[in-house]
DNA sequence: GGCGGCAAGATTGTAGACAAAGTTGTTGAT
DNA sequence: ATCAACAACTTTGTCTACAATCTTGCCGCC
């Protein structure tokens, strides 16, 4: 799954970068400054500049003109908006899924819960976030959309950022359990079912946040320092 | 809807380029080469190149290393996956729409179905790919979802060079009609029929495509020759 | 003492030049 | 005559230097 070998030595630089904020070492509105990234990878300012350009793309990081780089910080407005996204996207995947199930699908979907069984179970952070993203990537790959699987790739990292901005005191990540419901309803076969457990997950996940319209948690100083 | 304006000189090739594939005057395999570019918007080839490496990350070109780059050329397998893509989110956009529709949202897709009509009375082949790709990312603006809105433009640009490649002699655009069908359904509040409707609509697109497994459309030379 | 303007520093944006890789046409040997 | 190796050209990839823009600290003025 996670291809730790660098295709071109740009896609290097964007890996390492997803990596941290997907891992939540980079925190949002964290500056991204050229110079610094280019001594960190040892690589010219062009590659760098290739590389936010890149992540800017798929919408981790923002560019302003003139003023740089900064791990985004999505409103809650955009949160919403992705976890719908996910919401009509996994809904739909695990649907497909579910019609053309293999059991060499069902045994990759049970041995990735074992693993994250055993990431909870030795209280591995960095495990925890990358294997319940895996599970959802893992699923889409099954169910054969190479599209939405890119598409869901980009909505998982920015999760994670949004889980970063608004997670609420006691609302860790999805643990394994959701995912073990879905995988039962996928080996029942049965497509609605699973739909809706795949569906009522995200929405729990989003439900954990502290999306609250009227509270202005966005790093605008004016409002922090009100 | 098409903003003319360009926000940075970077987007305005972009957007040139993105306007010329969609409207199908660069077919798919056209050979880009960034000195010609360069000469054409006569800017510098750091901007050219970045534009195209951000066309490239939505798909409508590719790169190759060394090579240089091209207008890419869907695969039949990726043009069904792209289907199946938009399938997936317009059919959901549509149920959002129909559910929380107003007049002035009525009145807006009614007003382009007429400009739609219009394109195709005075046969602007132009307008009309232009037009029938805007019904649908309209739809997609008024159902309220930015992140999908964007994810479908990508789509809708792409599903422009699958027809480019693979359209059988007599298959158009998407005539307005089934357009105003989907209108009717939103008007009439049937959130399940606007969702069969824009799923049919859609499939009657795909089907009207030669995308025959066994006809080797690709360009490889090898197969045209054999 | 506070505020506005100014200048120095820092950072990004752009351009031009050089190096590497690939492609094509030619030449020589078999 | 055919094939292979070589060489020149074309095109892309990368780096370094310069220009434009923004931030920030300082000074003079009100």
């Amino acid at each position: 799954m996670s291809r730790t070998t660098a295709q071109t030595p740009i896609d290097e630089i964007c890996n390492r970068l997803w990596l941290a904020i997907a891992e939540r070492k980079l925190r949002p509105g964290a500056r991204l400054k050229e110079e610094e990234l280019c001594a960190i990878f040892s690589v010219s300012r062009a590659r760098v500049r290739a590389a936010l350009a890149r992540l800017e793309s798929s919408g981790l990081v923002t560019l302003v003109p003139n003023r740089g780089a900064f791990v985004s910080e999505p409103t809650i407005e955009e949160a919403r908006d992705i976890f719908f996204a996910r919401r009509t996207i996994e809904a739909r995947l695990v649907e497909r899924l579910c019609t053309n199930v293999t059991p060499q699908a069902l045994s990759r979907l049970r041995a990735h819960l074992e693993d994250e069984r055993a990431a909870h179970a030795r209280n591995d952070t960095s495990a925890i976030i990358h294997l319940s993203g895996g599970f959802h990537l893992l699923v889409a790959e099954l169910a054969g959309s190479r599209y939405l699987s890119d598409v869901l790739n980009e909505l998982i990292s920015r999760t994670s950022l949004i889980i970063a901005m608004y997670q609420s005191r006691s609302a860790p990540d999805c643990g394994p359990e959701e995912h073990e419901e879905i995988i039962r309803m996928i080996e029942a076969g049965d497509a609605e079912g699973t739909k809706r457990a795949m569906d009522a997950h995200l929405q729990h996940l989003e439900d954990a946040l502290d999306l609250q319209e009227d509270k202005p948690r966005q790093s605008a100083l004016s409002d922090i320092l009100a």
